[in-house]
RNA sequence: GUGGUCGUAGCUCAGUUAGGCAGAGCACCUGGUUGUGGUCCAGGAAGUCGCGGGUUCAAAUCCCGUCGGCCACCCCA
């Protein structure tokens, strides 16, 4: 009989113990710190009627969508990021959730693109998001909530770079390029990466751009110094439209609410040449990036969207909102080196070797894990060395070591791993001796 | 989706140029140590050379296809 090849699509991957562990660390910070701005969970189906999903994001998600016909001959598709579908619950549920409506989701999307280092077509996102108001606080607590994520994942070294559509839609307004905003924007987006070269270039064929117009644009995103002195510095540059006017105040109030709320001016930063690519975008928009690992991109985008909700419904519903890319700042946490590589998840390691008395061992070890403790229990009876290996391997950091002579004395010796310093104490002191080890180990 | 590049033991990689017995280090297992891990010593196990086909007396090596990784484009988390 021929094996079954164990494999998995390209762009679909397993997660082993000591990376899904890690991932499990972030997944908690992460909630732990939306929970703090009272962000609340909800979840949403993996599969939505093809009609919620396209021709929301713009020609390239739909272009990444998987999209079949279900047993039921139902056109459908699996979700492209988690802000469509939030667009379409709040809709549908407003009238029960009330606004504003902040919540937080966790979960994979797909897109079916070609993979690279922190590119996967299989991925989960974190999202956060404020739904039902278009008060600049709830920009300003966006940025100050993914500024929060990352002092609280112990990331050193991130940047919030964000910018403002109207203030971008301003200038094009001036300049008549409007009608061409999506493909001036996307050769806007590349500036860091290709240079302003070539992004003229690129201005001159695909939006048809004169040098005039290109200059504009290029004094725009050129433009350097502190946030205040970009900020200075905009208004002669973008002229005096409605969004121009709109976006410059936008921009304003988010860095002064920002440092308000103690966030240091070095974290964020006004970056003119973000534009990001969905369309859905209207006001606040950002990216986050890893200064020591700025090739993987942003782990951290979103922004505001005030009109994506009205495609469901007509009652307005403006929202913003940010997703962390796990699976992209697991790479990046991974390759800076910077992975927790203990597999075990149990503190307490106790190793099974007196043969007869695996009841004792038992009783022992539920006994512990009623007062508080995680206990792993060796299975077998194998000699003591290989069990203290494992251990070793795995990363417990207490054993409790009870042979023939300590179950007749009724002591136990605890021995620290780390240390590889012992003590005897008696089974009555043993939880109370462990839990302190544990405190001041750290 | 397009182009480039790579795929050899669990991991990192030699070997491919010019076809001729499938290798190293680390990890793993056993023993030295009948009750104590990380060091040391000795030994052991482990590979459909990504997969399929072709050329050849002979293919990890050459050719075609395919799958997967990485990089660039595109786009993005």
């Amino acid at each position: 009989m021929s094996i079954i090849q164990p494999r998995t699509l390209k762009g679909f991957r397993d997660y082993l113990p000591v990376p899904m562990a890690a991932r499990e660390r972030v997944l908690e910070v992460a909630r732990s710190v939306y929970r703090s701005f009272g962000f609340v969970p909800i979840e949403t189906p993996v599969l939505e009627y093809s009609e919620i999903l396209f021709g929301k994001g713009g020609e390239e998600s739909d272009r990444q969508m998987y999209r079949f016909e279900d047993n039921g001959g139902r056109d459908v598709a699996m979700r492209f990021d988690l802000t469509v579908p939030l667009a379409r619950f709040a809709a549908q549920h407003v009238g029960t959730l009330g606004t504003p409506f902040k919540r937080y989701q966790v979960g994979p999307v797909w897109r079916g693109e070609n993979t690279q280092r922190g590119r996967y077509r299989e991925f989960v996102q974190f999202d956060f998001d404020t739904i039902g108001t278009e008060s600049l606080v709830a920009d300003v607590e966006t940025l100050v909530v993914v500024h929060d994520l990352f002092v609280a994942l112990d990331i050193s070294d991130f940047k919030i770079h964000f910018n403002n559509r109207d203030l971008l839609n301003g200038l094009l307004e001036r300049l008549g390029l409007l009608e061409r905003g999506a493909s001036v924007l996307r050769a806007l987006d590349k500036l860091p990466k290709i240079g302003a070269d070539a992004v003229r270039a690129e201005l001159h064929e695909s939006s048809a751009a004169t040098s005039e117009q290109a200059d504009a644009i290029l004094a725009l995103a050129e433009l350097r110094g502190t946030n205040d002195e970009v900020l200075a510095a905009l208004p002669a540059i973008v002229g005096e439209s409605p969004h121009a006017v709109t976006g410059l105040a936008a921009i304003k109030t988010v860095l002064e609410g920002v440092r308000a709320a103690g966030v240091a001016d070095s974290r964020v930063r006004l970056d003119v040449s973000i534009a990001r690519g969905l369309t859905y975008y209207t006001g606040t928009v950002f990216e986050t990036f890893l200064e020591d690992l700025p090739s993987i991109g942003s782990v951290c985008s979103g922004g505001r969207y005030d009109d994506l909700a009205s495609l469901y419904t007509k009652q307005r519903l403006p929202g913003i909102g940010g997703s962390l890319g796990v699976d992209r700042l697991m790479a990046a946490i991974d390759e800076l080196g910077l992975i927790d590589d203990r597999g075990a998840t149990a503190d307490v390691f106790i190793p099974y070797f007196a043969k007869d008395r695996i009841n004792d061992y038992l009783s022992l070890a539920e006994r512990l894990r009623k007062a508080g403790l995680s206990v792993e229990l060796y299975p077998e009876p194998r000699k003591l060395g290989a069990q203290m290996k494992y251990a070793d391997r795995r990363g417990h950091r207490l054993a409790i070591v009870v042979g023939d002579r300590e179950w007749e004395a009724g002591t136990a010796q605890i021995k620290d791993l780390a240390s590889a310093t012992a003590q005897e104490v008696a089974f009555a002191n043993l939880v109370e001796r462990c839990a302190a080890l544990l405190e001041d180990g750290v």
